[in-house]
DNA sequence: AATCAGTGGCTTATCGATAAACAACGGCAA
DNA sequence: TTGCCGTTGTTTATCGATAAGCCACTGATT
């Protein structure tokens, strides 16, 4: 920097204050420092600039780590979600930090915001570790969560409504004259337990009673998901309608389905969560409810940024929207 | 680290060897400042750290920014691979800062190396900035390119060798019986390009005469999408084998055949590129050329960290797999 | 001619970690 | 006793940008 004071002919801090377009400094001086350190290709070095202001622009996104380390990262939920919130964090100047968190989330956690290698972090699902962020939510302000809003949290969390969602997925599959309907993906955490409540909620308001023998756990990223899938195939002409908990898992179904001889939806109706891209592609198409991600990252970046700063934050639960294609 | 450096009962200088692991520190010493630090809650400031080594121990990724802003950094290839290349840094103590670029890259490239918020640059598909690229290249040794190796490159490419890739696709197309094949894709990019040599290589090795009128556009993110792949559809009499140069075109299109009454594999056979993790769950499932992301990651990776530290680069092409599924 | 606002130069401290140069100390062996 | 080694302390400089305090100059207004 101090070579471009030289040679624009002013003070080291003059060229500080022209880069950071401080008003301390004439438009014109402005100018001519700006246009000589273009010619001499010099920018602002960055980490040292992050060093001296204690801020990095930067958010870090952390990802949990499931024990199958191969399919860790690359759920395509957590992929869209990662590639939503890079769009928010980048329309306001910030740039996105990806990791995966260890197996044990406490220690990591902690290492991370004690690092600081990012002003804030963003979790997506937070899983079992609600005690771990609440107890660090306590003297740090720069957390926001994807996830179910857990009532007491002192970290802002945005989310879907996912009880509503779950309801709407099963009204709909209802009102379409289904009877026997099953849930798929039981026990992943409390944003499916909220879906299943809103299932719960639906076939109770209709009249219909609940079956507990229809009611299936994950199958994906689990020992059991082959023969849970082979259980529900194998109970396909009792049933008539299938709520997935996630997209993911209602794709891998209706394939295994499909294979056996079913067909989508004559003999049975489907309905996913979560809207992912390849919802839309898939043959038939995925009736499914949306989530906003878009919307979704863009207020977890406003709650990140707005911790950091010391404003208020909101927890946010957005409406779900059933998307009506081929498979309900 | 003063303060963890009196309860230690040491200096500073002590602490810093000892949590930096230098063997000037004994043992003991060792593990007691390492105790007091974590008692305290202390980890080594990383910005004052990268600061001071100059390095920051983060590689970043950029993916390039379409025109249709929605559309650019979800691509599902771009995820896949973001994916990849985060557990590969993670494997090697290092994190992956996660940009899009700017539509003139030119003046990005620059601004990003200059400012070193990174230790080096991941580009995914050099695409049509291959001289940009070349010329910071000539100075700057902290870059590792996915995409097509081009000949005089000074920078490292990793990348699936595509003609390859193309020619077992149609070749595979040819020994189930087709003769009439079509490509759809054309137009994207050097890699596209290989990927179509590789088509006519196979036709050509086959005697089969190459008609031009069977070579289409691409589908996806142009103008022109939805009539390309109405001519496709029009055409479906007089095709029984296509070979799509994306997976995600490739699923596009399909879905269209299919709505259109067209059975897949009997009417025509279909034959994807990339695997994208959604092809195994398409139905059918779809017929598609692998390159082990994994893999490429992990050598995009090793380039860019033996640029860094000076060593040599190598550019690869990796061997393409040929997935035999439903569709073909 | 005096005052004042605007502009910008100069200097110095600071952020936290690290490295290098050098001194000091205890223990052990020749 | 002497000298050396291994270990640790001390001191100081450094990385690059920025903020703050203070001073100097210019041109305009009074």
């Amino acid at each position: 920097m101090s070579d471009i004071a030289r040679l624009a002919g002013v003070s080291k801090s003059t060229v500080s204050r022209a880069l950071a377009d401080s008003p301390l400094v004439s438009d014109k001086t402005k100018k001519l420092v700006r246009e000589i350190a273009g010619q001499h290709n010099y920018r602002v070095n960055a980490s040292a600039r992050n060093f001296r202001l204690k801020e990095s622009l930067t958010a870090a996104m952390l990802i949990p780590a499931a024990e199958g380390v191969d399919w860790t990262i690359s759920d395509p939920f957590f992929l869209e979600m990662t590639a939503a919130v890079a769009e928010a964090l980048d329309e306001r100047g910030h740039s996105l930090l990806v990791s995966k968190t260890s197996p044990q989330p406490s220690d990591f956690l902690e290492n991370f915001v004690a690092q600081r290698k990012a002003d804030g972090l963003i979790l997506l699902g937070q899983g079992t570790q609600h005690e771990v962020i609440q107890r660090i939510a306590t003297t740090y302000r720069g957390i926001s969560v994807w996830g179910e809003a857990v009532p007491g949290a002192k970290y802002p969390t945005v989310g879907s409504d996912n009880a509503l969602g779950g309801r709407r997925a099963v009204d709909h599959l209802l009102a379409r004259g289904c009877r026997r309907i099953a849930f798929v993906g039981h026990g992943t955490g409390p944003e499916i337990d909220a879906r299943l409540d809103g299932y719960r909620a639906a076939l109770g308001a209709a009249g219909v009673a609940i079956d507990e023998s229809l009611i299936f756990g994950a199958i994906i990223g689990t020992e059991e998901s082959k023969s849970t899938i082979e259980r529900v195939v194998s109970l396909r002409r009792q049933i008539d309608g299938i709520f997935v908990a996630t997209d993911m898992q209602a794709v891998a179904l209706m394939t295994a389905l499909m294979q056996a001889g079913v067909s989508i939806p004559d003999d049975c109706a489907v309905v996913g969560y979560d809207d992912l891209s390849f919802a839309e592609q898939y043959h038939p198409a995925l009736t499914t409810v949306h989530q906003s991600l878009t919307l979704g990252a863009r207020v977890l970046v406003d709650n990140l940024l707005a911790g950091i700063e010391g404003r208020d934050t909101a927890s946010v639960r957005l409406d779900p929207q059933l998307i009506i294609r081929e498979s309900a």
